[in-house]
This record gives C-alpha cells, structure tokens and sequence, in this order.
DNA sequence: ATAACTTCCTGTCACTGTGACAGTAAGCCT
DNA sequence: AGGCTTACTGTCACAGTGACAGGAAGTTAT
C-alpha cells in the first residue's frame, strides 16, 4: 500500500517522501507506505495507520481517498506487488514530521519530485503524478481545497490553495465573486478576524456542500505560478 | 478481479451480470470477474481476458479502465479478498451474450440491478453504482461516449447515449450546437448517411480529442427519463 | 404528384456566469 | 496625518447555455 500525502508548505504543494532505508532501491526516496499487519484489517483503516505512523496525522481534519491499484508485472525486481494507493490531504502543519518511526522523512516540492532529476523508487513518480492530477481535477468540482485548510481560513488562503496545486495565479476579485457565489461552500465563522499585514480578513469554515455547481474553472493554457 | 461491463440496448443502459453457479450466493446475480491465472499476468491484461471470455469483447473498438479496488474485510464470507474494479464500456451489441463459456450471462438493465429488489452478490451494488457514477461523470468532459457507439454513428445516436447514461431528457437543437461547437471531438465520415424514418443523418467518427472544453453540462435536478 | 409525416438540422433571444479591469475600506507603520 | 499593505466591492463586455420556432430532406399515404 501506498500513500500520497500532499500539503501546503509556503504557498506551494508538498509531498511527504521517505529515503528507503533497504533493498531494492535502497536510499531512493519513496512514497509512505506498507503491508496489511492483521488479517481482518480494513485497507482504510490500514491507511490510517500508516498516516498516523509516518505523519502523525490524525484520521480527523484530514482527506481520504482511495487513488487506484498499480500492478505491472515488473514494477517491483522482487515479483509481482499489487500496491493500493491512497491519496491523503492533510492541512498546513506546523513542523515537517514530528515524532515518528520512519527514519528519513520529508517534505518535498511536488515540482521537484516530479522534475525527473529526483529519481523515485518503483512507479512512486506515476503514482505520484496519478495524485497530483486527481487532485487538480477534484479541486474543480468538489470543495476537496478546504482540507488543505484548517478549521477556519480566509478567502486568500483558499485562492493560496488553488494556486499552488494549479500552478497558475488567479484573479482575486473573481475568485472571491466565485466562492461567495457558490451556496454552500463556504460559511462565515463568527465575526472573528486573523491579521497579517493589512485590513484583517473574514473568516471562514468549510460548508455543508460537498460538490461545486457550476464548478471551478481552470484557465487553461496559461502561463505556469514559478514563471510569473 | 471484477468487470463492470455496460452497454447501450434500445436506449437504456445495460449492464451484464452472470448468475452464480457455486456457493457462496448461489443463484444470486453477481458481476463477472475472477483471480488472476498467471503469476505473470498484468492486470490490464487479465482483466481483457475475463472480458473475451465472459462476452465475447475484443480489446479493440473497448474503452477499459480502473474503477477501484474494495477491500473490506467482511465483504467475502470466506475471508479478506480484495479485489480490483474495471469499468468496461462496450458498444451497442446485436445479440446479448455470443458463445461463451458462462452458463447464466446476460445484460440487465442498470436501474432494475440497482433497485434493491435484484440481490447482487457481495458488494457487487456497491461496485456497479460506483462504475454507472464514473460513467455518469466522465461523459461530462470526456468523450467516453463514443465508446458507446460504433466506428460511425449520428448525432442523435450520441445523444441518445447521454440521455441513457444519465437518465434524463436532452433537447436535441442544443444538443446539436454543443458537440459540433467542440472542436475535435466528433468529425464528420464522409458523404455517408444511414436512415431509419425520416431525413438520413450525417454519419460522425470519434474525434483527436480526448476531453471536452467546457465541459459538456448535465441538467441539475431534472425528472428522470423513465417518468418522462 | 401532392400532401402528410418523420426525423435532421439551423437560427434567434434572453440570461447566467466568467474574464478583465478600477476603486474603496480597514487595519498597521512612521 | 499620510503612506503602505491587504481585504473587499463594482462594472462592463463577452462566451456559453436554456428555451423556444422554423426550414430541409427523406419516406409513406392518398
């Protein structure tokens, strides 16, 4: 089994890679992952486990979802592994990894992991960008941004959400005519204020509504965030 | 290994099931599937093979894809199996199951296997409803439609494939506009035209593209086709 | 042949939603 | 008080859709 784990680090997407620290493909780094210990034990719950291994991440404020089975013949030099990848969304955390198990884990740019140069074990950079893609896909039609978030946030973290795992900027004034305008997607909390800078921003929390219509719209053709 | 095989027959959907001949659910109406034979055996390929043998469906003219892998513990009496979920897409057949080696195939209706009367095996509801919800929304912005039809089909062929897919009525002028509008996605086959009534249509062959931009929209909240 | 009928295809108009702008509001700092 | 930074509100043109009517090209009936 493994886990593609992707967060927010100072406005850019991040990966939680792990140096393998035994044969095959020994110090390479790798995606987070495992086998199943008990014989009745549920693959999400498996899942669970691992993330609370390897990240310390609780299964509360953190996204789940089941990515797709990954099973050539030759992906692994040992035989034939059938892996389950998952794909997690956990929120900005304060430190890269806290008290954990796994010796060598970090966080790393999805850009760099993914530049060819950073050479990762088995098909990681497939499974990887198979992540990376569904969760671009998903941000356009579910409101799967919030779980980069916190328990609150405000607009301009959100639209930090979107350009970091776009890649691409956006117009803040639209983007905040678009998430106001869907129903349901975001709500109020309180008429609490955060400050950083200028005139303090509103509050939000995520909303009942689970699915944007219309959805999220992604320019396309349009010149990469890092160029910009 | 599980298949999800639908088709299009006298405009509903289709899906084929095969009644089990030895327990556990015997008797009981259950997606096609089985293990895997060889070591050595790709998924993909395996799942191809179940595909010719179960109803008689080459590789070409066939959309496969992943649908998922369901993994709970109790969801096999006999013990943990996880199994791995294909969605197949197979065009309009003209007998329901040629010479195969399955003794009870044949295509049902997707609304009477997920009504709750008809009993599937295991969790096989749960797999058939996550497969018909893929299609449902891959039709939106992939043109996944087309592996409904034939090499050349008409337009209204088309739209009777959205109309069966998400069970709901279209108007066939808008219709008309949106998928000529999209550039690449269906071109015209010659000179050719087929009839059946009244005026011959323009005969259409899956076009370059391979995702439709903007998407096309499906009716929010709209009656249901059978009431119509 | 002509009319009726079927299905295929082309237009038009109002409205929703977006892209691309400028301008105001509300805090901090000097 | 002025300047700076960030948060928020409006306005206009345009693309795309929903909801209609009407013409085009065949078959069948009279």
């Amino acid at each position: 089994m493994d886990l593609v784990i992707l967060t927010l680090r100072s406005s850019r997407l991040y990966v939680l890679l792990i140096e393998r620290g035994i044969e095959p493909f020994q110090g390479a780094l790798a995606l987070p992952g495992g086998f199943l210990s008990h014989e009745k034990e549920d693959l999400v719950a498996a899942a669970h486990r691992e993330l609370a291994e390897e990240a310390g991440l609780g299964p509360d404020q953190l996204h789940l979802e089941q990515l797709g089975f990954y099973g050539a013949p030759d992906r692994d030099p040992r035989g034939r592994v059938v892996s389950a990848a998952y794909l997690a969304i956990a929120p900005r955390l304060p430190e890269p990894v806290a008290g954990t198990d796994a010796s060598g884990a970090c966080w790393i740019p999805v850009t760099q992991a993914l530049a060819g140069d950073a050479q990762l074990a088995f098909d990681h950079e497939q499974i990887l960008s198979d992540g990376v893609d569904r969760a671009r896909e998903k941000l356009e039609r579910s409101a799967l941004a919030t779980a980069f978030c916190g328990p609150t946030f405000t607009i301009a973290e959100l639209q930090d959400v979107y350009e970091a795992v776009w890649g691409m900027r956006l117009d803040p004034r639209n983007f905040y005519r678009k998430v106001q305008s869907v129903e349901g997607f975001i709500v109020p909390a309180g008429p609490t204020r955060k400050t950083e800078g200028g005139r303090p921003a509103r509050l939000f929390r995520p909303g009942p509504r689970a699915t944007l219509h219309p959805p999220m719209i992604r320019p396309r053709g349009q010149a990469d965030k890092e160029t910009a």
